[in-house]
DNA sequence: AGTTAAAAGTGACCTAAATCACTTTTCAAT
DNA sequence: ATTGAAAAGTGATTTAGGTCACTTTTAACT
């Protein structure tokens, strides 16, 4: 457990300095848990009390429409936050789905615990508006490729950026991501 | 001008309290600029110096396309903020077109006036922080509205979300916000 | 190792929405 | 008020991608 509070604190000082007192005040508000491959992080309709750091693993955050079909919102790994945003915020139940692709381990993290790190230690204010930031960036980059890119190119592009979560991931799951059926997406490239 | 910053004051504390003192040192750090009607905010390769916070009028943020086509990734007005993000925080040239639907005045605030002022009033971080992941919070919906609502329904729900942006911007803009064509949205519904 | 299930590929056909071309309406600027 | 330019509407046609049905391949779990 030492050793992946240690990657914890690491991946805060990434873009912070903390001091030691500052670290144990903050490491002692997550919880640890574990969950094997097809376990859920979070179910539609059910209290959303965390969000999480994931330590190892990978899972997918998708929800799913009239006809059953599954559209992903996002995948996540080692290093990567995850939750249902939204029902997080509000403390209402999950708009969304998110389980494991691989057995996985999270550092868990409450609402109430969030803001009390926050308002204590400015570092960690500062830690999670540039990491939100930066996740508002990326997000605004996908909408402009969903609006502006053919679903090849978007396929293409995906490729490029992130060439090791297509290896980790069913094609099939990278379709739904892109908004493309899975048939289409087989006729594609190479 | 008092005025307008006491606007942005209230904007501030709808999320967290300041002191008049952290108020003034905050303020201090913000440049006013008006402009009218048609005129640019940020250009594609020009240097983005600042986000911008709307005091009054209306924008839209968007990227053009090797054919030509505009796709407006976002509209702004009174009380939001706006910049090109991306080119802002790694302080490279623009990389979308914002432009003013309507004479509009702006309070500019640059990125080492933004780190100082976070860095130096708690409040602020925490400020940007919750701001931010609104703005995520809000993307995800969208990028979820793009995946798995037809044209039409993505349609419906912004009429029934921003019934007064949809009167202040001509049809076609939508259009291109929903990823539609103008004729397209031009045969929808009523 | 063998069995079962999930994933991926592929052809035939269908459909939502794009594109093109033109008209009508509305708005903005003298 | 008049004129010119956007904006909006509409028909005809095209197209990217969806859907359905089936086969082949790969991987997961006793």
């Amino acid at each position: 457990m030492e050793d992946q509070l240690q990657l914890l604190r690491q991946h805060f000082e990434e873009i912070v300095s903390l001091t030691d007192e500052e670290w144990n005040f903050v490491q002692s508000h997550f919880e640890f848990k574990s969950l094997k491959k097809h376990q859920f992080l979070i179910q539609l309709g059910q209290p959303v009390d965390f969000e999480y750091w994931i330590i190892k693993g990978l899972v997918k955050a998708y929800s799913i429409d009239e006809k059953g079909k599954e559209h992903i919102l996002q995948f996540a790994m080692e290093n990567y936050w995850v939750s249902d945003h939204y029902a997080f915020q509000h403390q209402e139940p999950g708009t969304i789905f998110v389980d494991c692709l691989e057995d996985s381990e999270f550092f868990c993290l409450s609402l109430e615990n969030r803001e009390k790190i926050c308002f204590e230690v400015p570092a960690v204010a500062n830690f999670f508006r540039i990491k939100s930031n930066h996740g508002y960036i990326n997000l605004q980059q996908r909408i402009l490729s969903l609006l502006t890119m053919t679903a090849e190119s978007r396929y293409e592009y995906l490729l490029n950026k992130l060439p090791k979560l297509i290896q980790r991931v069913p094609k099939k799951l990278i379709a739904s991501y892109l908004g493309v059926s899975r048939e289409t997406l087989s006729r594609f490239n190479s």
